[in-house]
DNA sequence: CCATATATCTATAGTTCTATAGAATTCTGG
DNA sequence: CCAGAATTCTATAGAACTATAGATATATGG
């Protein structure tokens, strides 16, 4: 067998480990599931999980960064295009939203248990959580400095807002499958541009 | 000792308990804090703990009930206040900011851990949890009825995103405990009634 | 100061979990 | 079909955790 196509396959069942990680981790918790639930659910033995993972540990890790790696990318592409600040925003809550349904349950480990990492292996983590909130608060502080945001809105707590609400969001929708995704965008961006004012 | 100063005495240090058990949680998690590490925070030894309680999961019990119990109830009294809609709702995302750090990690806990109660302990707690959503439902409906809301806001939705604010902000409270709980109260509020926009 | 109730302790049974070692099986290219 | 690589398995060491039993210590009221 060619190299590549060894490591690919290789990959791609690792691929498919952290999957079932990452849903066992979702439902129980870090540390409520066991290296057994996610043998488990893979089909193969407890044991036979080492072959994929040094560690519990490293299975959290990879988990987390496949939960946030592509959602942040795809925060890059919104912000480097050049649509009108409302669509972009529209474009972030629903990216954002979006993740939870596709990537199944990867981005809540990420916010929900990444903590329970060590420090070390939470940097790189950390440092992507932060590029996203920062290119989220720039977006911001831009359309600010263009007049047309409020004048007094501290940028900073605007993003962080935008974040809690779509993770707020996004739990249920992990939750409940029957949640229309588009609907709920709509409803958010329309939060948080306008308010509940009339 | 007259019965009552007995047990006076005794559900005093069972609320310590539960208060070290809060804490204890909201830094590991239900599964990964062990009942060691909250008797060592008491400065007790692991097995005197179940002289306060039947069972770790018990405890989980308890402290959830304690983390949401008198934010629900200082939402009734500020939903049958008589004061204008603004100040009831800056008064309730106040209340449920303080609670983050009045009552230290327990509502915390009731947030994240509460799902690994057992269906018949959750009961309750769901209970009262849905009775908060929808005090801030009616409090919203009854606001847009009166024509002073967007008359298309979906008032299920905006409770569940007043809610989510407020927990995604008081994940930060407990972490940073400088954080000015006035100051982000009245950014908050803000940001629900006008939004973003200029 | 004694008797009783309250509170905490030591010791441990019994379970579960992570991770390692090495055997067994399956797959693949020649 | 064979040899070696890849994958999964069995078995288990070793640690940690919950909960119970029963002893010990401390406080209280008469």
């Amino acid at each position: 067998m060619k190299p590549e196509t060894r490591n690919e396959k290789y990959e791609q069942s690792r691929l498919e480990a952290i999957r079932a990680a990452a849903g066992v981790f979702a439902d129980k918790g870090y540390h409520g599931a066991s290296t057994r639930d996610i043998a488990e659910r893979l089909g193969i033995k407890q044991a036979s999980l080492y072959y994929y993972f040094d560690s519990k540990e490293e299975a959290l890790a990879e988990v987390c960064l496949y939960g946030i790696s592509d959602y942040v990318s795809r925060m890059d592409d919104i912000a480097a295009g050049d649509r009108a600040f409302d669509a972009k925003l529209m474009a972030i809550v629903n990216s954002h939203l979006s993740s939870y349904r596709e990537k199944n349950e990867a981005l809540k480990v990420y916010n929900d248990e990444r903590l329970y990492l060590p420090e070390e292996k939470r940097t790189e983590l950390k440092k992507r959580g932060s590029h996203y909130r920062e290119m989220l608060e720039n977006l911001l502080e831009s359309e600010q400095s263009r007049g047309r945001l409020r004048a007094n809105l501290d940028c900073h707590f605007a993003a962080q807002s935008v974040i809690s609400i779509c993770n707020g969001f996004g739990e249920l929708i992990v939750r409940d499958p029957e949640l229309d995704i588009f609907d709920l965008t709509q409803k958010c961006t329309d939060l948080l541009l306008q308010g509940i004012s009339s």
